[in-house]
DNA sequence: GAAAAGTACCTCACCGCTAAGAGATTGGCT
DNA sequence: AGCCAATCTCTTAGCGGTGAGGTACTTTTC
């Protein structure tokens, strides 16, 4: 019944009891899982040739309403990053033509990025796998455990300001 | 009550009817979830001077009983990086004044790292700052739903081996 | 006590992201 | 119409990470 966290919990109630670290029980549960699961999922992405950048961007603009045409500002929104990082992913995946820029003819600010047939093959193709490690992932929780664990982020989220509206 | 992950599904669901998109519903809100963190740590860190790997360091000695002295090894299985990470975080701390390099008496392959007074006084100031975001960050959850989370992160986490032993 | 296996730390090439800012375009305001 | 703030995309410098591999030391094995 112990973990890394319960560990460093119990440090700093040595060094500092004057402090409260009690959020770290959750906050850095949240960093290690992230980080496990990070390096997972990287291992399925690599088999099909792709990072998890890449994937990011060719699975978002495939579960688009087609024609599955999405902006870089919207891929930005989506991924959480800087526009100069959605910059250099569309070049890495534009240079493999996994992906097309093309200017929006409504506004001349505008880029679209379209899947190429490529790159929406190659998203079909990994996607299953893909799912496949997330479901292994989480074999542990059954399936009421990770509904209110679903509910307990997703308050957290709009909590922070992340809800879609 | 929708958030973006929420979308993500729905979207899916759409796209590919025939997919069983259902852990996203879990890894993908852990994935934005703590990218939001992270992103509101490094505001705090920056404030100190520091970034999320230096603080890592810094703090992880703090916590480590007295004499405060941990090996490279060490300080990568608890930041769970590779020790190329290591050995260039400890660089930019060593090169900053903050921790010391020394050879271990007992094991010629192995470094002592310690908190110099500098690196010392510097955490203990950057942690209240941190502690008081951390607790920003989990305010829309009582006592209870943070101790249920914790305790489901920490399933998770046990599930995956990253238990202690 | 020599060879082999294991462990610890570091180096280097490369990758992806941030932060800051530039350049272009749009839309609201007067 | 003209101005100005806002928006969109891209560029670049610098940071921090991985992955592969090298060197040095220790432990195991025979």
């Amino acid at each position: 019944m112990t973990d890394h966290v319960d560990l460093l919990l119990a440090q700093w109630g040595e060094r500092r009891p004057d402090l409260d670290v009690s959020p770290m029980a959750v906050i850095g549960r949240l960093k290690r899982l992230s980080r496990l699961i990070e390096t997972e999922l990287r291992r399925t992405f690599a088999e099909h040739g792709l990072d998890p950048a890449s994937f990011d961007v060719l699975a978002t603009l495939r579960r688009s309403p087609p024609p599955h045409l999405l902006t870089p500002a919207e891929l930005m929104r989506s991924a959480m990053v800087t526009s100069g990082a959605v910059s250099q992913r569309l070049d890495r995946l534009e240079e493999r033509g996994l992906v097309t820029r093309s200017p929006s003819p409504t506004d001349g600010r505008v880029v679209q990025v379209a899947l190429t047939p490529e790159g929406h093959a190659l998203i079909d193709r990994a996607l299953p796998d893909h799912l496949a490690t997330e479901e292994r992932l989480l074999t542990a929780l059954g399936a009421d455990r990770r509904e209110e664990l679903a509910g307990t982020l997703r308050e957290l989220l709009e909590s922070l300001g992340d809800g879609v509206g």
